[in-house]
DNA sequence: GCATTTTTCCCGAATTTTCGGACAAAACTT
DNA sequence: AAGTTTTGTCCGAAAATTCGGGAAAAATGC
């Protein structure tokens, strides 16, 4: 599970603090002093959510949202508020915060919400994941002969077996259970090169 | 996205205006009047989270988030609670449950937080689905020859085909491209019938 | 630069696959 | 129940693939 969370925060004390209360639930706080700084650990792939304060002196918490949303929709954001602004965050929470925790917070209220920004942000990312890897795997059907679709798989075996074998086409031919001219044969049909293979 | 929320509420009227509530916001509420009845529409590929109040007369929330737990650790449980019963709804987060809302709570705040369990919801079938699949694709390496590595790709494709069509071998060998009697002898081959495929 | 390995191609025979024709049995129309 | 379509199987010739031997070209090692 991911621990990672990027904290935005102004205010050193409560920067230290917050980073302390993480660092005790097993969390990996990377404490950040605004949106400056901040700005170039987030992007689409961030292992990790976002803990920012709402009001600084820069940029405040909209602007985070705004750039991290930007980023990647399902980036986690956590807004930090004070007591005055809770209908301000909750508005952000509408624009695509996933959660607001008024100013001073409970502890164990924050890890709480933390820990389920830090699950949906791994589910998120996993889910991305697989879809790529199964759109690799996706586009192998509807059209062509069988002989046709079949070159394809042959031509990933026989791709998979020569990366393997560092170009070398006896020992992959000897990988494949058959003579090195076959391969040959085949891979001539398949318009392959050992060359391309080698590392 | 995911639009149910089951209710699990004995208060009749509560029940009927969150139902309302969700229904303004475009969720499908399900209601029910306690743990009993909710029970069998709990199930571990339920499409939809869970809204449980946490002091009924028969179960209380926590037999109801046990019970979700054990179908589906991934199943969101989201309780309420009465004013007095918060440190009590905070012990159940870290014991599971997705949020816990105070009674009597801002409609907003609770179409929110049901709309995060629902993302979340949502991604964890997916992923599920995804994992199913893939591993489907994985058991394709490393041992056999070539041709035999070959045979389970044409295997599936045949198997693909012949299902859509029924079973019926001559449409089947038609979107192979590929005589009748020809997809005759590669089914032999792969000790395939026909017979399996009819529908 | 020279020896050795490796790639790449060609040949031809043995084997396998393809594919059309034919046909009995089964399944379905009407 | 007769007629039509579909299934499943066998045959045999044409086509494709396999595979061992060989040999020139290219790459590699020393």
């Amino acid at each position: 599970m991911y621990k990672r969370v990027l904290i935005i925060e102004d205010d050193a004390v409560l920067r230290t603090s917050i980073e302390q209360t993480l660092e005790l639930q097993n969390l990996e706080p990377i404490p950040t002093n605004g949106f400056t700084q901040a700005r170039r650990l987030i992007r689409s792939n961030f292992r990790g959510v976002i803990l920012s304060d709402i009001q600084m002196p820069d940029h405040d918490g909209f602007d985070v949202l705004r750039f991290a949303q930007s980023c990647d929709p399902e980036l986690p954001v956590v807004l930090l508020t004070g007591h005055s602004d809770v209908p301000t965050a909750m508005r952000a929470v509408r624009d695509g915060a996933y959660e607001y925790l008024e100013k001073p917070c409970d502890p164990q209220r924050m890890v709480d919400v933390l820990h389920r920004a830090l699950a949906y942000r791994h589910l998120a990312l996993e889910n991305r994941a697989m879809r790529e890897e199964l759109d690799d795997t996706q586009p192998l059907d509807d059209i062509g002969t069988l002989a046709e679709r079949l070159e394809v798989y042959e031509k990933q075996i026989i791709e998979q077996e020569l990366s393997d074998a560092g170009g070398k086409v006896a020992t992959a031919a000897d990988r494949l259970g058959i003579p090195r001219n076959t391969l040959y044969d085949r891979m001539k049909k398949l318009r392959l090169v050992a060359k391309a293979f080698r590392r």
